[in-house]
DNA sequence: TTGTACGCGTTATCAA
DNA sequence: TTGATAACGCGTACAA
């Protein structure tokens, strides 16, 4: 049956309605706006015009209905107030926009059933690819996921299965570099403090412990643990606590940068000598790292270059191409600064 | 003609599959997971059981399409690694996340043509709501957006003309009262700190100026302004040109904290005593400003509560209510801290 | 309580 | 270069 145009309020414009204006077929209008060179220039020129003045814009819905392609990547992260996450997006955004794909980003709060629920709501639209950030899903993530055949690379961690496309690095490894660096510099009744206690935190702190115990001196009662949020005045309180329960602390690691400047801040208020009397490090090497007094030591990780290749290993899946290597190691730098 | 199923090599379920599996009809699972009650429990229930097994997602697309209404809800924003607006995110998400909306957050990089161009894209995705940051939006945006009909409020600033629904404060009355409150503590060579200048930095600037030229003491010279990011490391080098260029200045007020925090560190490095030598003073209440030391004189500003009351405002007016009030204003507090 | 018929706006397919 | 036709997956309207 031919379609018959209802005459409702004022709906938005159609390819139809553009179409009648003009006087062609829908099918030509959407080849004017999707493949120009298969239109004459004069039909052309008219139907953007049309568009224009009908301020056409097209449907997407209809579009990834009828195609079953979305352009569309849902990107996953903990949080949207850690600038760590915030660079990743920006690799990501760097890589995909080009590509004309939509970014998606849910923000699971580091909140495994609420990343489960983002999950599922997200995946109706359909997305082509997704972007997860760690690698510890849950069960009935991996069920869904694995049911609908949908590209996933999973970004800051390493898989040690290697089962899985990921990109990041070694947390551990990390957590164990920046304690035989204390060591190196002579501290020995090293501290760790960790907030929020999420993946990336917990392997941290088995590499804190794995580099203490392999120098012989690691102590479970120097580890200051909170699922508390991270920052700067939760940081102040640690060390007040920490210095106050074991006096002979002489370096802290903290687990992220903002622990670390309250830190820096709470030993400056305190006239606590930094790092004569008690060495900081933090992690991230976030901007204020620099800048603080004295500047801070940390581990520089590469969150942006993980959201450019995490996105451009999922542009090669979403393409039907296996990437060669399934997962990317981008390793870390020690930010050795004044502080220790 | 009746539907015939084809048979791909793997598609995602959809309905018909899972009524088939089931032995209804399409529309008895559609009302099963969006209308439970208006289908008898047994049947639920075995429904239910289907969805779960072949791993059903609804398409939004199809839904979208057919109900013309997305649930959807456009922000556009100009900066994520920016804490206002990720604070203001926050409250537009919790209004709207209980009513089941999806928010598509887009990053305009305080660029206009980049605004543009993002919500050109957006809008096809169907949104039946828009939150804007500004007002400033330029003459094709507001020809696009009054063809569509959809609902817009404006975030941050308020509407001269009270014409457009907006929630925000003024940002031209606080950089008033800030420059007042240097004022009164006895500086008289108050300079100002402007980075990338857009629509709000100038507005601070403006009430800046009025309350010197008030105080019959404006001087254009003492004005640095800069397109550049923001950030703790220009701040440092900007006081730094400031000083030399104009060493009778006894006080600054930066665009906004990183700046404030960056000159605080030069001070600091400096040896220049504030707020003795030199009164500090930034703007947004940021959580390093209460650690700064000294700690940082600045002007709070309700960001959290604009985004939840934007998002209030614009559920109101998808409801097809009129809001009592088009123009919310939510004032800000000045924060007087060491530095001044 | 359950089902049938239809169309939402677009693109794939095939034909001219 | 352009067009006719048929879906894509779902919800509305109405019927049983």
């Amino acid at each position: 049956m031919p379609r018959k145009p209802k005459e409702r309020a004022s709906r938005a414009a159609t390819l139809h309605d553009v179409a009648a204006q003009v006087g062609v077929s829908a099918i030509t209008v959407s080849r004017a706006l999707n493949t120009p060179e298969r239109v004459s220039e004069a039909v052309r020129e008219r139907i953007l015009a049309a568009v224009d003045a009908l301020g056409y814009v097209p449907n997407r819905s209809a579009r990834t209905l009828v195609s079953s392609r979305s352009q569309t990547v849902v990107v996953l992260i903990p949080s949207l107030s850690n600038t760590v996450f915030i660079d990743t997006l920006a690799g990501i955004n760097d890589v995909l926009d080009p590509h004309h794909y939509q970014i998606l980003i849910g923000n699971t709060g580091y909140d495994d059933a609420r990343e489960e629920r983002l999950l599922r709501t997200y995946l109706s639209h359909a997305p082509d690819g997704i972007l997860l950030t760690g690698l510890r899903q849950s069960d009935g993530m991996r069920t869904w996921l694995d049911k609908l055949h949908i590209p996933v690379v999973h970004m800051m961690g390493l898989d040690p299965q290697a089962q899985r496309y990921c990109v990041g690095f070694s947390q551990q490894a990390a957590g164990a570099a920046l304690t035989q660096h204390l060591l190196q510099r002579g501290y020995r009744n090293v501290a760790f403090f960790g907030a929020r206690l999420d993946e990336r935190v917990m392997q941290r702190a088995a590499g804190y412990r794995q580099a203490l115990q392999e120098a012989g001196i690691y102590r479970e009662d120097l580890e200051w643990l909170t699922p508390e949020h991270s920052g700067i005045g939760l940081g102040a309180s640690m060390i007040a606590k920490a210095l106050q329960q074991r006096p002979e602390i002489d370096a802290v690691f903290c687990c992220n940068d903002d622990l670390a400047l309250g830190v820096l801040t709470y030993c400056q208020r305190n006239g606590i000598a930094v790092p004569q009397r008690l060495a900081v490090a933090g992690f991230n090497d976030l901007d204020g790292a620099a800048w603080a007094t004295p500047t801070l030591t940390t581990i520089r990780t590469p969150r942006y270059d993980i959201g450019h290749a995490a996105a451009s290993m999922l542009l090669d899946l979403m393409s039907g191409n296996t990437p060669a290597e399934p997962m990317q190691d981008l390793s870390f730098t020690l930010q050795a600064r004044e502080s220790t």
